[in-house]
Order: C-alpha cells, then structure tokens, then sequence
DNA sequence: TGTTCCCACG
C-alpha cells in the first residue's frame, strides 16, 4: 500500500511556505533548500508546485534544474511546466517539454495543447505547430474549443491565414475569442480591410464584441488610416461602458496618432488613468511622426521624471522624432542616456536613427565617423541606408556613390538599393549610368514596389494606384485632376524636371507622373467631401518631391486642408505650407 | 488550470 506523502494541500506547512514565498526567486531558493533537509526535496507535488512559482519569477535555469530533479514527472508534471513556460514566453521550452512528454510515453491533454499551441505560436513555426496539430487529431481533441482557438491564432500568427480561416470556418461553435483571434490575425499580417469584413460578419451574427476585439480593430483602422471607423469604434467603446483598460487605451491613442490627429491622441493620453510604456511610447511616436518633434522630447522628458522606464522601443521613437525635427543636440544626449541612464545596449535600428539624425542635418562625415567608430562590429546594410540617403539630400555624389556601391555588395537582392544609386547618378547628371543600374535591375529581374494611395470617404476605403482607371468614376476623376493642376499651375506651381523626379522607392517616373496615386486619391477626396474637413491620404510609399511641392499648391486653390502619411511620417498641408517645413 | 489585444526602425 501507498503511504499518502504529508502534504495535503492547503494544510502542509511546506506548502504555505511556498505561497508565502511569492514570486522572490531567493525565497524560493530558501523553501526549496528547506524542502530538502526535511526530507520532501523529492516531493513531485511540492516540486511542482515549487516550478511553477520559479518560472512565474522568471528565471528559466531554475525551472529546467527543478524539472531534472524531480523523480518520474507524470503528467500533472508536465502539463504544469508546458503551460508556465508557455505564458511567460520561454516558448522554446515549452516545446521541448512537451517533445519530453512524448517521449515519456505519457498522453497529452487538452491543456497540454491549449499551452504548447500559444508557445509555437510565439515562436511562429509553421512546421512544428502542423505536427503538433496531427497529434492533436491523433488524440482526438480536433473540436475542443480552446485547442480549435489556439489553432487558429498559431496558424495566423505564423502567417498561414488560409488555414487559419479553415479552422476557424469549421468550428462547430466559435467562442469569443476564436473570432478575436481571426481578426486579430487578419490585421496582423496587414489585412486590415478582411478584419473588418469579419467583424462585420460577427456583429450581424449578434456575438457581443469585447475589448480585445476593439484594440484589434483599432490597429486595423491604424493601419489603414481610416479615422472615420476608427472614431466609430471609440464611440462604441464609451457607448458601451467599456473600461478603458491600459491597451485599449493605447489602441486608442495609436489610431488617432497614425491617422494624424496627435491633439485627440493626447486628448486619449490625458484621460488615462494609467499609462505604461506602451502608452508613452505610443504618444511619442505620435508626436515624432507628426511632425512635432520638440513635443515628442518634451514628452519623453516627462517621461523621465513621472513615468516607467523607457524601453528601446521607446529610444527608437525618440531619436527619429529627433531625426525628422533636426534635433541633433537633443538627439545626442538622449542617445547617451540610453545607455548612461537606463543600461540598455543601443541596437542596429537606434544606429540607423543617429546616422540619420546627423545625416538629414547634413552633418555627412560625422555620421559617416558614427558608423566607423560607434556601430560594433559590420553595420547592417540599414546604417548605410540611412547614410546612403541623406548623402543624396545633401548631393554628396562621391560618398553616396561609394556607399551605394558597398550596399549592393552586401545586399544585391534589393531593389531599393539600385533604384538609389541610379537616383544618385541622375542628380549629378550622370544619364549614362542611370541607364546602366537600371539595365542590372532589369536583368536581376528586380522590381520596385508597387506604390499605392487610399482615401476614406464616408467609412469606406478607397485605393488608387498610379495612372489606375479601375474605379467606375475614373473619367470624371481625371478630368477633375487636370482641372486642379491647370489651377496649380496659375498659382505658380512648375512640375520638377525629369532628373529628380525619380527618387527611392517612389512611385515609377513617367508620363503618368501627374497621376501618382496621391493625386488621384486627392481629387476624388476634393470631388466626394464637403469644405470643412480635411483630406487624408495614406500612401505605402515615400511622397515625391514633385507631389509634396503640388499638393502644397493644392491647399491653397482648392483651400483645403491636406494630411498625407506616406511611409515614414506624416505631412500635413495647409495654406501652401507643409508641417515637415521641407525637412524630410 | 486554457485560447485572443497595445509602442519603433527598415
């Protein structure tokens, strides 16, 4: 007969040390030294009991020392220690414990799959998670709806929607979350539109949307730019009595950010009860994309004193609001803070954002020394992008050439890279070698993106590509262009000549030039919206410098306010002047 | 005992 081991919980004096024992790593060390001298050091219970709160604390060597110690882990065992690594993102153990589990020959549960799914999901391993999905039919757990859940958001967060989409469809009952985590999925591998159309779908079925589901279609909205819906879902929220929980708020503040209202950005900021990183992060890079440079460090410098601790995301936010508003000195001495201040080693993309910082203020051998002298090891071809970039902002043919030259040594696959040293080349009026990249490009087969606008008129997105005829009120669109560019062109607007009409990663040049996707999208705004309010654009690509310089025309002989968030940041235009002051 | 949601660069 079994001799019962003297703990029962809640009564064992070893388990209350345990849970007063907390989270502290030291005085789970303390307990588990106790454990052992009475004679409980091989307890399975305990010792599970003990992982637990040791993986909870963090610290993964323990737990893994823990695990070996324990005599023959059942599957009490290992479904405890799949699930702790799990939720606090030691993904890779979770999944090894669990190659462990079946090892053992012991049978995995429903939890068991729940917990390994989210940890492959983390890792984004579409291989792993397929096999792991075959046991999960082996063993027949195919219509748990926690397991099906946990499918659908590994598959969408690996990337494989079709399947995602499969799951989710044959679901026999879909919880909440199983229709959070399509949308979510949707959203996160850029299909913001599919997000919404899904929501839709879930909404006329009467499912009761909850506040997962609004941050979801909050970043959808961010990334479309559409601060119609996206007021539309605020409006919800606050309809609804939902609490404005530190996510949801945070979603909040994003969209209004990345769709170019920082003053109702802030307005969501100040209202919040609570902020973490994530929230200052956010308002920063708000206000540094926006154009409001000074605001973005004044912010940050709040953050200093009445905050949490700054992230390296943060850092990032920070230097390029620095970068964009010609921020150098502020710029330096928050990028020595970084590591000064907070013990946070500057990464590759805090060095792409200091090179160029310095080199947009034309300061082009001292971001070159940057590189030299300060970034470890060989730059990542992105440092030299950036470096690349401002030598042609500033017409330095000789170091933009050199560099340029080196780039497409280490980075031949990309197209950006050719199209900019042919941009180089043109400047200097070099057209023989302009012709020359562009006949390599040819031959690699190497394209440039595709470059595209969207317009909201009336809750709904609207996209134009360049010389695009595909919407049905195409005629009347371009006869309205031309009509706007005549005007343009009585109030003194000249077309840029041909040798800098091409830059990196605009859209192509050539006689279509005057019907770059932004302008379409703009005169369809101007044609569908009335006086009051303003024109917002969103464009995948960087804005031309002939587009920047019509648009600015546009403001003033249509008389209208015009906000255009290309790639990198926002330019809002209003009276012939834009926010970036030309600076971009 | 579970599955879903927030910030940056390029």
């Amino acid at each position: 007969m079994e001799i019962k081991q003297p703990l029962s919980y809640p009564y064992s004096p070893a388990f209350h040390a345990l849970l007063r024992a907390g989270l502290h790593l030291k005085l789970l060390q303390q307990v588990h030294a106790h454990l052992i001298v009475s004679g409980y050091g091989r307890n399975r219970a305990l010792l599970t009991k003990l992982i637990k709160q040791v993986c909870a604390a963090r610290s993964i060597e323990y737990t893994r020392r823990l695990f070996l110690v324990t005599p023959d882990p059942d599957s009490f065992l290992f479904n405890s220690i799949i699930k702790a690594t799990s939720k606090f993102h030691f993904s890779l153990d979770s999944v090894l414990f669990y190659r462990r589990m079946i090892i053992s020959l012991i049978r995995p549960s429903d939890y068991t799959f729940t917990s390994v799914i989210k940890a492959c999901a983390d890792l984004s391993v579409l291989t792993l998670g397929r096999g792991i999905h075959t046991h999960v039919l082996v063993c027949g757990y195919g219509l748990n709806i926690y397991v099906q859940s946990s499918l659908v958001a590994f598959y969408a967060k690996s990337g494989d929607l079709d399947i995602a989409r499969k799951v989710f469809d044959r679901m026999p009952s879909r919880s909440l979350v199983a229709w959070n985590s399509m949308i979510s999925g949707y959203e996160q591998n850029g299909l913001a539109k599919e997000a919404f159309e899904l929501f839709e779908q879930m909404w006329k079925m009467g499912v009761e949307p909850d506040s997962p589901t609004f941050v979801s279609l909050l970043s959808a909205c961010a990334q479309m730019g559409a601060l119609g819906l996206g007021c539309w879902v605020h409006e919800h929220v606050v309809k609804n009595g939902f609490d404005m929980n530190v996510v949801l708020g945070t979603s909040l503040i994003n969209m209004y950010a990345r769709c170019g209202d920082v003053e109702k950005a802030r307005e969501v900021f100040d209202s919040m009860s609570e902020l973490n990183v994530v929230t200052w992060t956010a308002m920063i890079s708000g206000y540094g994309t926006n154009g409001y440079g000074t605001e973005a460090v004044e912010l940050f410098g709040q953050m200093r004193i009445l905050g949490p601790s700054p992230n390296s995301v943060t850092f990032v936010a920070v230097l390029s609001a620095c970068a964009h508003g010609g921020l150098v000195d502020e710029g330096r001495w928050v990028f020595a803070s970084m590591s000064d201040e907070y013990g946070l080693v500057p990464g590759m993309e805090h060095h792409v954002c200091m090179v160029d910082m310095l080199g947009r203020a034309g300061l082009l051998s001292e971001a070159y020394q940057f590189i030299r002298e300060l970034v470890p090891g060989s730059p990542a071809p992105a440092v030299w992008t950036a470096l690349l970039g401002a030598c042609k902002m500033h017409k330095n043919f000789v170091l933009g050439v050199e560099v340029a030259e080196h780039l497409l040594s280490v980075d031949p696959e990309n197209p950006g890279h050719y199209v900019m040293l042919s941009n180089i080349y043109a400047l200097a009026g070099r057209m023989d070698r302009v012709e020359m990249v562009r006949n390599i490009m040819f031959r690699r087969c190497l394209k440039k993106q595709v470059g595209y606008s969207t317009i909201e008129v009336n809750q709904k997105t609207y996209m134009f590509s360049m010389g695009d005829k595909s919407h049905p009120e195409s005629n009347e669109i371009y006869q309205y262009l031309d009509d706007l560019m005549w005007r343009c062109r009585e109030a003194g607007y000249v077309a840029l000549p041909d040798s800098v009409m091409h830059e990196v990663e605009e859209e192509e040049r050539d006689h279509a030039l005057r019907y770059h996707s932004e302008k379409l999208a703009i005169a369809f705004g101007l044609m569908k919206t009335s006086h009051a309010v303003a024109i917002r654009i969103v464009k995948n690509l960087r804005i031309c410098e002939d587009c920047h310089s019509a648009i600015k025309y546009i403001s003033v002989v249509a008389n209208r306010e015009i906000i255009v968030r290309d790639k990198l940041r926002f330019h809002h235009f209003k009276d012939g002047v834009c926010s970036c002051l030309d600076y971009w």
